[in-house]
DNA sequence: GCAGTAAATCTAAAGGCTTTCGGTTTCCGC
DNA sequence: GCGGAAACCGAAAGCCTTTAGATTTACTGC
């Protein structure tokens, strides 16, 4: 009893650990990180700011993913299509996970500082201020929902009685298994498309 | 103590507490309710199938307000434009449901009922079978990842500190109050517009 | 009208979770 | 070498979910 000689604990073992219950059963609790890491559940509390702390740190260690350089590529829809996809491709890496991300709001510095980037790029683009943030936004939302719809794919949908909604059943069936993929990419490639006509209406319908 | 002569509970008042909870707090208890109520916390599960069952009744209740009749509009886009507008007002009415909305997949048989006449819907448009879900889905990521900014707007983006991501204050400012209605119009018309030429490009180019 | 069953509530309790607090041992700066 | 900080343990408070049995009332069939 007492200190260690060599600490048991730390932020990135706590982390992962909260990581691996959260792919295996879809949530986690200080007492199962504890026991996993052969440690009593009160030490976790000398690493972490509760709970709600680790559920923080797991959500920096998924953002970690996202490919920031894309932002860097030119012209602006290149760089906000490939930001969309390496965004929702974080999430889509632990899917389990986005339940436990959406409840909170985002307060990462990491994930801040991309936003802050994204309105460079738009501004630069040519858009009106007002509408920097109304595009950011609708791009979120593609990207959020699609991220939802990764979350619980087969039982949101596959659930459904056939007898009682033949229809969909018939377009489930049809749709292959690359749905989510495939509305996604409608979704975000409409929302492009539209934000590129906006764009030219404001600089003097000069498409680029 | 035994039975009462006129029932204390029913699913109706469980269903309307437990929604006055969460407009107020975010979150309910089964103890909460039952205090609400002043009614021991185990008298609840007789009416009710556990937490869960609450948040299902939470889910039925609130799709209720989803005006199903937009589905009977014509032209297609039309119809899908006003169901998107009453699936998202469904939410917005209780925006701190949402979260626990989110987390479990849609079972109510009321709700996938809507997405089978959705299907019928696209099929008569002269949608071909296979590119059916994707458009609902799409569709949906964009509803849902609406909604989901309806749950926790201010937190999301007023924390962000104005030293450290300037331009994103300066946007988030001159975006005005209505910016996550006015994301979800963009990102809609966007999806609208996308949905309607690939319809084009099925049916021989003829936009109707 | 009455017996028997079903329904609604209470009391009680098990077991889990989050969080805090004090005690104990070890490490590190000076 | 000493004193404070760090890391862990043990224990406890207070919340939550869920179940089980006891008790009283309502309903149903005869």
């Amino acid at each position: 009893m007492g200190r260690p000689r060599t600490p048991l604990l730390d932020r990135r073992r706590i982390t992962a650990t909260a990581l691996e219950l959260v792919d295996e059963q879809g949530e986690f609790s200080v007492p199962q990180i504890a026991r996993r890491l052969g440690v009593q559940t009160g030490s976790v509390y000398h690493h972490v700011d509760g709970r709600d702390g680790i559920v923080e740190l797991l959500r920096e260690r998924i953002a970690e993913a996202i490919d920031v350089t894309t932002l860097d590529l030119r012209p602006w829809d290149t760089a906000l299509e490939s930001w969309a996809r390496s965004y929702r491709a974080a999430f889509a890496a632990h899917p389990r996970a986005i339940p436990l991300l959406m409840i909170n709001p985002v307060r990462a510095p990491r994930v801040l500082q991309q936003y802050e980037r994204a309105v460079v790029l738009l501004r630069d683009a040519g858009f009106p201020v007002a509408e920097v943030m109304p595009v950011i936004g609708a791009l979120e939302n593609v990207v959020l929902g699609s991220a939802l719809d990764l979350a619980a794919p087969a039982a949101m949908w596959e659930i459904g009685d056939a007898a009682a909604t033949p229809h969909l059943a018939e377009a489930l069936d049809a749709a292959g298994g690359d749905r989510a993929d495939r509305a996604f990419d409608l979704a975000l490639h409409g929302f492009l498309t539209h934000a590129r006509a906006r764009l030219a209406r404001h600089t003097g319908s000069r498409t680029e």
